[in-house]
Formats: C-alpha cells, structure tokens, sequence
DNA sequence: CGGACAAGCTGA
DNA sequence: CAGCTTGTCCGG
C-alpha cells in the first residue's frame, strides 16, 4: 500500500508523520495534497510532503491511514521552496504552506484558461532584463509611471506571476490586465483559476506563494514598499520569495520601484530610463532650510508652508512623523490595548522604540503582551495640535488622518495633516510637505535614508511629475543630505554609493544578517544557537551573522526552553 | 497545538 | 483519597 509524508497543519508542531493511503484515495493525491489524518486522537489536516518517501524512518510502527483527500494544495514546487523559507526566516513550514494553500478546499481545478495571443512585449528595458543572462533585474521608474509597458513585457515571455503590495492596486492591475487582453486570476480568491492556469496571476505579498503552473516570468511592483514584508513572524518578504521561486524554475523575474532598495540591488542588473526623462517624472521639490530659525521661535509651520496652505486652489498634504510621541498604542493584530504588565496602565512610545509605562517607569520592548505582534497603532498621536495650528494658518478646514483612525479623504476638506499613513489615504493633492523630514533621515534605523526616500516616492506619486506642477516641500536642517539631493534631483541612484558603503562598512544588511530575538527565554534560547553574534539584551536580542541563509538555519537549529514565548525576526524592517 | 497522563495540592 | 490544577510529553 502507498505511503504519504503528512506535515499536519498544527501550530507549533513541525514535524511530519507517515501514513498508509485506502486504495481508493491514492488517485486523488499528489504532493502538495491537503489530507485529513488522525493525529494523536484527533483527526487533523495537513499536507502531503512526499508519497512512497524514500527513507521510511518508521519501520517498527504500525502506520494508521489517511481519512479523507481534502483537496488540492500547493504545488510540489511550493513545498520545497516552503523548506527554503523556513530556514531563510527560522520559521516553520506550516506557515509558509498556509499562505500556499487555498482559503477553501479546492476538490478538482477548472480547466486552463490562456489566451492564444500573447501581448507584444512593450517596454524594452523590462524585456533586456528579464531575458537577460541574470534570469532578472531592477527596473527604476520615476514615481508616477506606468508599470503596465513591464508587465507586459514578462506576459510575453508565458505564464507571469505580478505580486504587488496593496490589495487596491492589485485589483486595478488586473481589471486593466484583463482589458488588454491576458487571462488574469486574482488571488486568493481566484486560487483555483490560478492553479487551473492562466496568462498572469496577481495579487498581494501572499501570491509570491500563489499557484502559477509553468511560471515563465514574475514581477513585483513597488519592491521598496514594507507592505510586501510580513509583520509577523516568521517575517518573510515578497520580492525575496519571487526571486527565489524564479531561480528554482527557470524562470525570469523583475523588480519594479522608484526607489529600489540595496537589498533589490543586490539580486539583480538596475536599468532606469535616461537621467533627464527619469528627472522629469519627479515633482518639483522646495527645500525649506530651517538652520536659520531663531531656536525660540521655531514652528513647524514656516512662512513658506503658510502661502501653500493659503491658497485655496491648492490641495496640501502635511506629513509629520510623531515616532517616539505617541501616547496611547494598540496592537494592530489582537487590538489589545498597550498596557504596563505591572501596573496595567495605558504605556507610551519612547524615542528608543520602548513601550514605557508613564506611571511606574517600567519599560518594555516592542511587543503585545497578548499575541506577541511587534506592531501598534498610534491612537493619540501628536497630530492634533498641529491640525489647529494648520488650521489657524490656513483658514480653511483641516483634516487628521492618522493610521488608526479610519477616515480618509472624504471630501470635506483640502488640507491633510498627517503621520505618514496620510499617504497611504490620499489619493492626489498639489503639494506634499514634510514638516520635519529630519525625524524620518535621522530615525534610530539602519534603513531610515532609504526610508525616508522611499516616503518622498510615495509623496513623489500622489502629486505628480513636475511637468504637471507636482511639488513637495522639505523642511529640514539638513539641506544637504543624500536623501534630499536625490529629490531635488530626480535621481534615487545618488542615495545608493554612500548608502552601500556605510552598510557594507556595518555590516549591514543586505551586507550581512539580522535577526531580532525577544520575548520570555529568548537568553537561553540564544545560548543553544551557535555559528552567530548576539548583541543587546537582556530581552530584546540582536542576533548577526555573514549571511541570511546561515542566520536562519542557526536560528531554527536551537532549542526553545519549553515555555519560552519567542519573537524571531530575521531582516526585521526596524532596528 | 491539544489530549493523556503523572505529579502536586487541598479539604473533609 | 477524590477532585482539581499544573506541567511535561508526544503524536505515524
């Protein structure tokens, strides 16, 4: 009788069991099956890992059988590159796997659909990249350009995988995909059209692990954008699934930004059209130098901010960064609200990326005690004061939009203030100013410059090029930083050289590896990790070492002390 | 993870 | 010593 590989999908269970297939299940299985099996007293799912494995490890036990074929599940493809993954970022398969599976069982699949024609390939320097001798590359747009010409340019090459970060701009993609002529599946929910086959799959980060059977190509739009990183652990990221799934296939792949990251950079060629042209797509940039402001007289809302906000013909966008200031947190995963664990009073944010408890000074790292989530929500950031005082200077109405707080632009008002989830939330205005950019250049982060210009892109792309009088405003003591020249310029390459070499200097990633390690027993799990350098503590750890692969694969090698509520972070997007 | 089973604590 | 909690182990 038939022998399966089963890896149940039970939390913090990552081991796989063998199991006998009744005769008249084996038909329906292949790997990546997802089975019912009985599993110490229950019946649980899982998937299949291998039929007939080679090293049966199980000889001397008696093996109970698969109860039902559950339906399809990832793609033997998939499975391997979930064991990659799992080491890459210490997680565990089953995670990986999740995100692989369809939401809903899928017994059979619709039958191919793929469109005889495929589209001419439109953007040249997408096409030298993707069949270039690299298998891929980054191509650097300026901010508002079309991607289409790109992805068009991968279809062409056969079936095409396009992840992007946020779920609006995936559906828009595939509906003006769909009009030009390809067979689209979005996923997740079009899972079973994508593993039928199509012409192109799209959808968020989790279709780096969406079905796509013969991927020829794939691409992932706005690589600089944290969205395609998971939050939780294990803290994964989009664009280096893609790359590695491609790699393993054959298949080409194209990283997509105006701003590239290093870590993009380092995969793959960089073409970007010619300085001029690539110039023309950024706005005009006024940078407002504040080094010469008497100290006690200074304001965020300078003179050259008051006759943006006074005219009334214009729409204006305010970024303030409260990071450090925030007053009242709540975890964006479990909801709970930010508590002292000892006194159970309502802690803040300090500068140094601490929960601090305002009442008894007890402080904490950055995590729900509940779910363990790194992740909050500001609730009372200090945006509002600054909404009066806009308010005042604009005499016309002004509106907050914070992360938390679930307006938006709806019409009532031409003038935002805002953290930098004002970004995410307005769709077009005339002008973007930052009222203090120098929190964001000067964030206690390895990445905070290539943060910051990636929130200039964003800006960059909600009021335009310059040829349509885009402008942003930047108000700064720093005039002369890499991040800013390569604004006012139009040139994101100019932030690269010195970025690089002070990463490579540090050791920094993608010139080395991080991992952040806390919680409850994170010191004594740390003491059974070998092969790498641990810093900080003693509840927050940082963990490095030469290369990503070696960090998470020393990282899964140690043993949790048992009731050890662990965080691992490998890449964490902060530190 | 969650069921099984052992060991520890409590009160009549 | 039944009845309950707490902890550790392990699954095919």
């Amino acid at each position: 009788m038939t022998v399966v590989r089963v890896l149940p999908n039970v939390t913090g269970l990552d081991k796989h069991f063998d199991y006998l297939v009744p005769g008249g299940l084996r038909q329906h299985i292949a790997v990546g099956s997802i089975v019912r099996a009985p599993l110490h007293g229950r019946r649980v799912a899982g998937w299949v890992l291998a039929i007939d494995p080679v090293d049966p490890d199980t000889d001397a036990i008696p093996l109970k059988e698969i109860t039902k074929v559950t339906g399809r599940g990832p793609a033997a493809d998939l499975i391997e590159l979930a064991e990659w993954a799992a080491l890459r970022w210490a997680g565990r398969r089953r995670h990986f796997l999740v995100t692989a599976s369809p939401e809903r069982a899928v017994p059979t699949l619709p039958a191919a659909r793929r469109s005889g024609a495929r589209p001419q390939p439109r953007s040249p320097a997408a096409t030298e990249l993707l069949t270039g001798s690299a298998g891929g590359g980054v191509l650097r747009l300026p901010p508002s350009s079309d991607p289409l010409p790109a992805v068009l340019s991968a279809i062409a090459l056969g079936p095409t995988l396009v992840v992007v970060p946020e779920l609006d701009t995936a559906r828009l993609l595939a509906a003006r995909l769909r009009r030009a002529g390809p067979t689209v599946a979005l996923v997740p929910d079009e899972w079973a059209a994508a593993a039928g086959g199509v012409d192109v799959v799209v959808g968020t980060r989790s279709a780096a692990w969406a079905p796509c059977p013969g991927l020829a190509a794939a691409v992932v739009l706005h690589e600089h954008d944290e969205a395609l990183q998971e939050e939780a652990s294990p803290t994964w990221h989009a664009r280096d699934v893609v790359v590695e799934r491609c790699r393993r296939a054959g298949a080409s792949w194209l990283l997509v930004s105006p701003v590239p990251t290093l870590h993009a950079l380092e995969l793959g060629p960089l073409r970007h059209p010619p300085a001029d042209r690539e110039r023309r797509g950024w706005p005009i940039v006024d940078v407002i130098d504040r080094t010469g402001e008497v100290p006690w007289k200074r304001s965020l809302i300078t003179s050259e901010l008051v006759t943006h906000l006074r005219d009334h013909d214009r729409r204006v966008v305010c970024v303030s960064n409260t990071t450090g200031r925030a007053r009242l947190l709540a975890c964006r995963s479990c909801r709970a609200l930010a508590r002292c664990e000892r006194c159970d009073a309502a802690v803040a944010q300090s500068d140094q990326d601490l929960l601090v408890c305002p009442r008894c000074d007890l402080a904490r790292p950055l995590a729900c005690l509940e779910c363990r989530s790194s992740s909050f929500a500001n609730l009372r950031p200090g945006v509002t004061r600054l909404r009066e005082e806009l308010e005042a200077a604009a005499g016309r109405p002004v509106v907050a939009i914070t992360g938390a707080a679930p307006t938006g632009d709806d019409g009532s008002a031409d003038v935002f203030i805002g953290t930098e989830a004002v970004l995410h939330r307005v769709g077009s205005a005339h002008v973007v100013a930052f009222l203090d950019l120098d929190a964001e250049l000067f964030a206690p982060r390895y990445r905070a410059a290539e943060h910051a210009l990636v929130l200039l892109a964003r800006a960059a792309a909600i009021v335009g090029p310059r040829t349509r009088g885009g402008r942003l405003v930047l108000q700064t003591f720093t005039p002369d930083h890499e991040v800013i020249r390569a604004a006012v310029l139009g040139d994101p390459g100019r932030l690269v050289a010195s970025e690089r070499e002070r990463r490579q200097l540090l050791g920094f990633p993608p010139y080395g590896a991080l991992a952040e390690v806390a919680g409850t027993g994170a010191a004594e799990f740390l003491d059974t990790v070998t092969g790498v350098e641990v810093g900080g503590g003693p509840d927050r750890f940082v963990v490095r070492a030469p290369h990503a692969n070696q960090l998470g694969a020393a990282l899964r090698a140690g043993v949790r002390p048992s009731g050890s509520r662990l965080r691992v972070a490998v890449d964490p997007p902060r530190v």
